[in-house]
DNA sequence: CTGAAAGCGCTAACAG
DNA sequence: CTGTTAGCGCTTTCAG
């Protein structure tokens, strides 16, 4: 049983390929009669138009690529899990792979994508230094962090950090200490920014010990958390969604005595509110960030430039006491 | 600046584009400095590998297709996670469909695999009384649930609810409630006889009043654990991974007031054991799962028949004293 | 209204 | 060792 073409249709119908064609792509040129046997015969044939013949003529192949760093995180799965959905509503082909934030994997996917035409990759650009350029031939929308320039979709989280520090303060904590990404990523940058303003503002004395960064994973998350507590923290601010979703375990197994060290993650993990008396955190617009991702793949917003749109949000629980 | 092909690049080297073609491909028959220049060439150019002209020549599209109801929930995005991951490893493209358990998003989304000539789909199968058959052109790999013949990884756990249920009783519940899916679906039918078979090993009297069932749904989840509970329940266990992230929901309000309802969940979602005392629940092993997916895709296995060597476990904790 | 030809990118099968 | 031809499935263009 080989595969069901136009060709093959036309054969069994005695006639052209090419009257087929017209008859399935609802051209005017076709009897009536001929274009229903067509239409019939092809429904039981089960004939499906082959995306790849579609492809070598120029079409658009409707393939959307996403690059995640993982997709068990909270934040990435709900992001994915809304892109997805858009996409399907949109009959946009979504293609995932995952980085593991490892700028090596990265490249090998986006080659990948290229292989496939994909007509445009979302991707949460991997922490590196060296800065290997986007390709040209798909278009390319950073997600949370911008490595290089061209249309991201970023949120703007300051406001929340230093409100997150504040809080502290106010409930009395003295030794607020801040795990993130490295300075090198503009999230990693931003966010500590935020943290040292909260700092300022609540006229704490700065204290390098209190700060770590590095690349941005649940590793980091619970050794930073580690670090954190052995130098004395009484609270921890959380930069990121991976390291929240570390520095959270750490903490859980930490205070589990009683000890008073507050909390504040990063991100909107729906157990948050379940756990303890509610984990403090950084709330993040994930479904709207989907949103409009899928508005700029469907070419229904201006493609160009950053996209500062998104505001995250503060939101207090009983950790941040 | 056009795409960059064989074809181009033959030109701007002034030979024949099957030699490229050949250089390309590591064929014998290429001087070495003419293989040379090729490939040299194709990198400054950054040449990639058309797979749609692959395709329409009958090659293997190396692409899979995955057919999720959500990747929101824990279960379906660790189990996302692992297949892309090993997807990635073996060179293959993993393309997510969202069916939200909507046999015609299902449908939808298998027609437009057959279109890219995907290779095979894994697939949770939607609930629905009809049958559609699975085309016969991608080899379908049915997950969890069981829909129609052909090959499909299972999990039994049948002995993991039936000691659920036991632990229940002993700790002393009378009432213990069930919901689940309907029994149309392989896995509605075998979880709640495994209830049943619990009870009855119990000694406890059976009563319809504490089973719910219907579509497998976070909603179903919410409405039953609140009909349970009403219903007068001092138990509760749920038949699968969505139905026990609502009813979760619903339970941890309900018994906010202290309360004394017991809660068996499903799956291994990884706050369970942060919430109050901990939430016992059905364990799955979902990397295995992933990794045996990923070998039947590769070949590396016998590809027909049924598969259910998975066993899940019953994991005790403090919400189910 | 219908058909034949050409070409998208690539390689197998033949010529040289 | 290298080049030419043909064909995979489809549509655009041109000829009936």
């Amino acid at each position: 049983m080989t595969r069901v073409t136009i060709k093959s249709i036309a054969r069994d119908l005695g006639i052209s390929h090419m009257t087929v064609s017209r008859a399935l792509s609802n051209h005017p040129n076709v009897q009536k009669e001929t274009r229903e046997a067509v239409l019939k015969r092809a429904e039981e044939l089960g004939y499906v138009r082959s995306s790849a013949a579609a492809a070598m003529r120029g079409e658009d192949t409707r393939i959307v690529g996403l690059l995640l760093p993982n997709i068990t995180n909270e934040f990435y799965a709900r992001y994915a899990n809304a892109l997805a959905l858009e996409c399907d509503r949109r009959a946009l082909h979504l293609i995932i792979h995952l980085t593991n934030d490892d700028i090596r994997l990265e490249a090998e996917a986006l080659r990948r994508l290229r292989e496939v035409q994909a007509r445009s990759v979302v991707m949460v650009p991997a922490p590196g230094e060296v800065d290997p350029a986007l390709p040209a031939d798909m278009r390319a929308i950073q997600l949370i962090r911008r490595r290089t320039e061209g249309p991201a979709i970023l949120v703007d989280d300051s406001d929340a950090l230093t409100a997150a520090v504040l809080q502290l303060a106010r409930a009395g904590h003295a030794r607020i200490g801040y795990v993130g990404a490295v300075p090198s990523l503009s999230s990693g940058h931003n966010r500590r920014a935020a943290y040292r303003a909260g700092l300022a503002r609540a006229g704490l004395p700065f204290d390098t010990t209190l700060e770590v960064t590095g690349a941005p994973t649940h590793e980091l998350g619970r050794t930073g958390a580690t670090r954190l507590c052995e130098a004395g923290a009484d609270a921890l601010v959380c930069g990121g969604f991976e390291i929240a979703s570390g520095a959270l375990a750490t903490w859980l197994e930490h205070t589990e005595g009683g000890k008073r060290v507050s909390f504040v993650g990063y991100g909107d993990t729906a157990s948050y509110p379940w756990i303890r008396d509610g984990i403090a955190s950084i709330s993040v617009p994930v479904e709207a960030l989907a949103g409009r991702t899928a508005a700029l793949l469907a070419g229904e917003l201006a493609p160009d430039g950053p996209d500062h749109g998104f505001k995250a949000e503060f939101v207090v629980r009983g950790s941040a006491n």
